[in-house]
DNA sequence: TCAATCCGTATC
DNA sequence: ATACGGATTGAC
């Protein structure tokens, strides 16, 4: 009877294959028996090309402009609607963007389905919230008219600059609940776990119990489906989660939040390598909500959001500033050094010791971030200076403690017996020094301190209040209640030699994060910084300006014409590929070419440059083309990526 | 002239 | 991966 009425019942599917060629979607036919249950968004089986992929169904029709014989929709894997109409126009909207498929995104952002987790009683409707008080926003210039705005269900758009010292998670969570108690659904998103925990303890207090989940890969398949599916199905409207938990399909979105945009964890290491940045603020566009960007540093992306007006900044004002932040003093370290002999010997100057003597003294914890993990990372030979290699298989060497002979970071094998093969010599030093090599030496000065590291595979969220000496890696600085009596930023030259564009902003990040753990000055809390004050992070360090800085950083940015000012994409594979993916994509007028560079034997890369009102352009360009290659199995594969963060 | 085979290409 | 169509080849 269908074929009389129009045509036969069909599902448009997009088929999970990441060829750049098959981003469209395919027709199948609905057998009778699954009729009754195939909806939009749900996950299907259909046999593609011979094989059985899965799929998501797009949209059901009538009749088919498919001119050859359509096979059936397989299997219907779930009548779950777990891709939602909101969420396939941000993944479409994300792919178009980073140059990728659609399959790919939906990938990142509809978790793997767990059947047991399906058929678990529904999640009972959260209850409802109430707006908290918001008193602590009032710090911040426009600070409680942001507020009052969520609470009208506007959406005001803001980039935040927090205080040293600020309880960001609590603030987030106010934020979150002003929201929630308007009627509107809210999506935050932190770097890592560790946030996120900080985060989720806040919201609970802030929001009450039941009202929130938290979304992200750490906590494992069935966990994270169980929150998925509280939130797709309606139950909760309030999710804090890691960079995947910008897609969550909450109801009602009224708010999207990101805390430190800035870190390196926002961005998706899989293709198409998008931002959660980026999906945030494209989700806020095409959903109309409300934005706060968060951190003690403003990024350069944010700064350019600030310049067009498209969002307002949220900072305190300067004597706000000084109630609140620690005393900030820079030392400069090589001159330092060499007057001042004992210091030279464990490599820190005088100021660091008795910031930190003062500290303990008044039973406060000192946290000192040092960049590099390990002992000695790094170490050549006493005499010519030459790095030391593993005779091995010519590895660094390393020292992993004041005893153990030298072992090799590449191979393991130990090398007790290191002869230098330049010059024949037989004695170590330490070329870099490692932040356990710290917590030796300060451990040794201050006998009876405790001393805990924090980096690597053994991160402390927290330590307690009193005397003690915490050594962490940047990123890894456990909270303190009351905050850190001192800061010691070490190894400034580490962080700053980085040959990264934006090596100055991070480094800036970093410090900011870390001295903002310290008590304010009038409570004796003081920053010492190892670098020369005369470079401008050090300045906006001292003065507390990221601002200043951010603005710097995209004038700098503009005059390079560098993203965020001009789009870029990075082009990675063998020579002949790339020059292959070139001739068949129709670049936008005055996109330039830079390179290619060897990334290795086989390997090259090539970066391309365009205005920025040309990069939909660009991405749509170098899809097309992409696609036009992966028809041809010989094609040697082209990694695309738009504006990657790690440029150069 | 036709069938067997090869190759490239689309994949519902 | 596999299936199909068009081109090519070789036998009659």
């Amino acid at each position: 009877m269908d074929e009389e009425t129009g045509g036969i019942r069909v599902a448009r599917v997009c088929v999970d294959s990441p060829l750049p060629h098959l981003d469209r979607l395919f027709d199948y036919r609905v057998p009778p028996e699954l009729a009754e249950q195939i909806r939009p968004g749900c996950r299907v089986k259909v046999r593609f090309a011979g094989q059985a992929l899965s799929g998501f169904v797009i949209e059901l029709a009538q009749g088919t402009d498919f001119g050859g014989r359509l096979a059936d929709v397989a299997k219907l894997v779930s009548p779950e609607q777990v891709l939602t109409p909101e969420i396939l126009r941000l993944a479409r909207a994300v792919a178009d963007r980073f140059a990728g498929n659609l399959s790919d995104v939906l990938r990142l952002a509809v978790p793997p389905r767990q059947a047991r987790i399906e058929a678990e009683p529904a999640r009972e409707p959260a209850p409802p919230v109430t707006a908290p008080e918001g008193e602590a926003w009032q710090a911040y210039e426009r600070g409680g008219a942001f507020l009052t705005s969520l609470g009208m269900g506007h959406n005001p758009r803001a980039v935040w600059g927090a205080l040293p010292g600020e309880d960001w998670p609590r603030r987030f969570a106010e934020a979150a609940a002003t929201t929630a108690a308007a009627g509107r659904g809210v999506v935050l998103v932190v770097p890592d776990q560790r946030d996120l925990d900080l985060l989720d303890r806040a919201l609970t207090e802030i929001l009450g119990p039941d009202r929130h989940v938290t979304l992200s890969a750490a906590l494992g398949p069935a966990k994270r489906y169980r929150a998925f599916l509280a939130v797709s199905r309606g139950a909760v409207r309030i999710v804090a989660g890691t960079r995947a938990a910008a897609f969550a399909p909450v109801r009602d979105l009224g708010l999207v939040a990101m805390w430190d945009a800035g870190d390196d964890s926002h961005a998706e290491p899989r293709a198409p390598y998008p931002h959660a940045r980026t999906v945030l603020l494209t989700r806020a566009q095409l959903t109309e909500t409300a934005v706060l960007l968060g951190g003690f540093t403003r990024t350069t992306e944010d700064q350019l959001l600030l310049d067009t007006e498209w969002a307002r900044p949220l900072t305190a004002p300067r004597e706000t500033l000084r109630e609140r932040a620690p005393h900030i003093v820079p030392v400069g370290d090589d001159a330092q050094l060499a007057k001042d002999p004992q210091a030279a010997a464990a490599r820190l100057p005088s100021e660091t010791w008795s910031a930190a003597r003062a500290a303990l003294a008044a039973d406060r914890p000192v946290l000192i971030q040092s960049p590099r993990r390990g002992y000695i990372p790094i170490v050549s030979c006493q005499e010519c200076r030459s790095r030391a290699r593993c005779p091995h298989c010519q590895g660094p060497l390393a020292l992993h403690s004041a005893t153990a002979p030298p072992q090799c970071r590449w191979c393991g094998k130990q090398s007790p017996d290191f002869r230098c093969p330049t010059c024949g010599g037989t004695r170590l030093r330490a070329a870099v020094v490692g932040a356990a090599r710290t917590a030796d030496e300060l451990g040794r000065a201050f006998p009876g301190v405790p001393v805990r590291t924090s980096g690597g595979d053994r991160v402390l969220d927290s330590v307690p209040g009193g005397a003690a000496l915490v050594v962490a890696t940047p990123g890894a600085e456990p909270v303190v209640e009351g905050g850190y009596g001192a800061v010691l930023l070490l190894d400034a030259w580490a962080l700053l030699t980085r040959a990264d564009l934006r090596a100055g902003e991070e480094t800036l990040r970093r410090w900011m994060a870390a001295a903002a753990l310290a008590r304010p000055a009038r409570d004796g809390g003081k920053v010492v910084v190892v670098a020369d004050g005369g470079l401008a992070v050090v300045q906006a360090l001292l003065r507390w300006d990221p601002a200043w800085f951010a603005a710097r950083e995209l004038a700098e940015r503009a005059s390079l014409r560098f993203p965020p000012i001009a789009r870029m994409a990075s082009l990675t594979g063998p020579p002949q590929a790339l020059e292959d993916l070139l001739r068949h994509a129709t670049l936008p007028p005055g996109t330039e070419e830079l390179g290619p560079v060897p990334v290795d034997d086989r390997t090259e890369r090539l970066l391309l440059r365009t205005p920025r009102t040309h990069g939909a352009e660009l991405a749509a360009a170098l899809h097309g083309a992409s696609g036009v290659r992966s028809t041809k199995k010989t094609a040697d594969p082209v990694r695309v990526q738009v504006d990657p963060s790690e440029l150069l």
